[in-house]
DNA sequence: AATGAATGAGCATTCATTCAT
DNA sequence: TATGAATGAATGCTCATTCAT
């Protein structure tokens, strides 16, 4: 593949990420995508097959990006192990926060029956070996809980900021509307990181 | 409104809550919606205006049908608090158990920037008043941490169950499909008991 | 089916046999008959499923508009059987030339893959059982050639006409324009009629 | 032009009659013909200017690669005149059957407005001089009809034999399925073969 | 209230052809 | 000579929505 093939590539990449993740897979055009990269739209297809492939190739490019485990917050944990709910949950909120695409991208993939996640296996997110390290840490040292397991750790964390940033909108209508202030976000973190550890 | 029509437009809703659930909004078809509901395409508009009232209406509907908090499960954590977590937590996973509809409807809205959540208000799930005070009776005789609130508390299991059911494609794929067996669920299930019941 | 429905078919077929007769299918463009036939586009999928479908329709009306035994010819016949060969070939370069969409038609459903022709099945040109009563009383007064059978004998006529009308361009430039002048067509009349004809 | 641009031109004129036969100009793809052909398609543009182009010198191709009169038939007929009709249908028969590529582009070739056929000029299919003199032996000997001129004698062997397997697929379904078994070409050969012969 | 017919804008995808190297 | 990259105009087909009865 030749230098301008790879510009014109990564042109039709951000353009699709951009589109996909605002609108969805049945809600993007092809055409808005073209027009927003500056290309013309065949090369979609001659790069990606179809809109399908443009989405799968989307959505492995934006995991690409997104490093969940920053060495610089494993560095400050394995510091300070009592601190690590709070810098993960952090982490994570910044995440969101900066990259809604993620979360987006994530729940239009988990809503549609037709997209692989093929091209995922080779990016996904594998636990840092290193923040794992620091979790047992925690756990050792007897700053977070025993019972609950790495992954379940994990899991509860992550599914608590999504959460936080995917239903917004259904949230501040039907639980509460508090939750989206500022005060709101201050105060779940610390409950949640209160609750893991020992107390 | 005649019988006749009201049977017409609760066909309507129940086609479209199948369709809409399935494919969101822009990939559902007001001709699948007729032709699901065995009804006249053009009643849908004389009925609910467009395709997007017509989604409002039938997200609406779902709500409507969910019940939160079972007085029956209320009468439990009554009888037992030390359960509370527990129960309410096998609740809401039944309930995205049984009625996936509910889950991604939520997540279709919350995706749409279009989807005016008005219809919402009437029917909003507000937390039992009997489940409340169920809460704080948990705290108070000391069988639930006291650090969070009722809110949070609300908020992090719904987060879990939700997340649990709504990311579970991406999710075996990126961090562990072991979540989603059998024992994976009671695991996590245990784990985020003991986390929030008072060691 | 309403009147305006029927009417609004018949417009289509008739843009879709000039259409499709002129260019073939994968000539002839689906706009091109919806404008041809002053009717909207969609309403050739609504009817014809697709473009193919509709080639199929085209092709059992032009069929279905011929008639290759006009009872006239088999009374003529009847009343001077010596005449047979030159009647039929008349009648059948009549049909070709006043009708160039039915050789074409064919032409183009012969040398395509796809199309079927299950919608023939109900039309299909059946020898007029009359016709044959002609052909064997021919045989029989001594003034046809009796070994050739009515099958063949029909066959090899409509090859000759067929070919002479759809090969035009070719033979014209490969074995002889002469074939397609006025005296030419009346030699080959002839020439044809002499030979079945018993010396 | 170098040894390396000839074997291009011809690997891409066997591409282009494989693809043009079985699809007509319309139904052919560059693309497919480059691909088929092994050889990049912009190769296609500098040797044939365009689609067109290749089609009509595809054309060309086939029919320089017939050979509508073998010299071998002509031995046999000089040999045993009263074979002429059965010689020359055999012949004809089996050039159809072992090469459908040149019905095929016939076809495509008369249905089309715009291909030229300047091409086939040079090519085109001369009566063999041995042959026309074959044919006026046999009828001086008396064993071929007198009353039918060579050239509608040629027409209408051409005629019925390019018939009987370009229409095949519709003549199946309207006429008779029987003529394509091999019992019913035997019996079409015997009978045109007497139908020509003097009683 | 209900329905069959109709519409126009749109949409993913393709293709013959040209450019640049 | 040869090739990968690029283009713009289609092209078949769909869809939300409205009309007429």
């Amino acid at each position: 593949m030749q230098e301008r093939a790879k510009i014109t590539r990564k042109k039709i990449l951000q353009a699709a990420v951009n589109e996909f993740s605002a609108k969805g897979i049945d809600g993007a055009r092809v055409d808005g995508i073209a027009t927003k990269a500056g290309v013309n739209k065949q090369r979609i297809y001659a790069y990606f097959k179809n809109k399908n492939g443009l989405f799968e190739a989307a959505l492995a490019a934006v995991f690409a990006e997104i490093s969940i485990f920053p060495s610089k917050s494993i560095n400050e944990i394995m510091h300070c192990p009592k601190r690590i709910t709070e810098i993960l949950m952090r982490d994570f909120m910044k995440i969101h926060a900066n990259h809604p695409e993620f979360w987006r991208m994530l729940a239009w993939a988990n809503l549609n029956d037709e997209v692989s996640l093929n091209l995922l296996r080779g990016i996904c997110i594998r636990e840092d070996a290193g923040f794992r390290e620091a979790f047992y840490t925690a756990q050792r040292t007897g700053v977070l809980v025993r019972e609950i397991s790495y992954e379940n750790y994990i899991f509860s964390l992550m599914a608590i900021t999504f959460f936080y940033h995917s239903n917004g909108k259904t949230l501040s209508q039907t639980l509460s509307p508090e939750f989206f202030t500022e005060n709101g976000r201050e105060a779940m973190t610390t409950q949640i990181n209160m609750l893991f550890g020992k107390v």
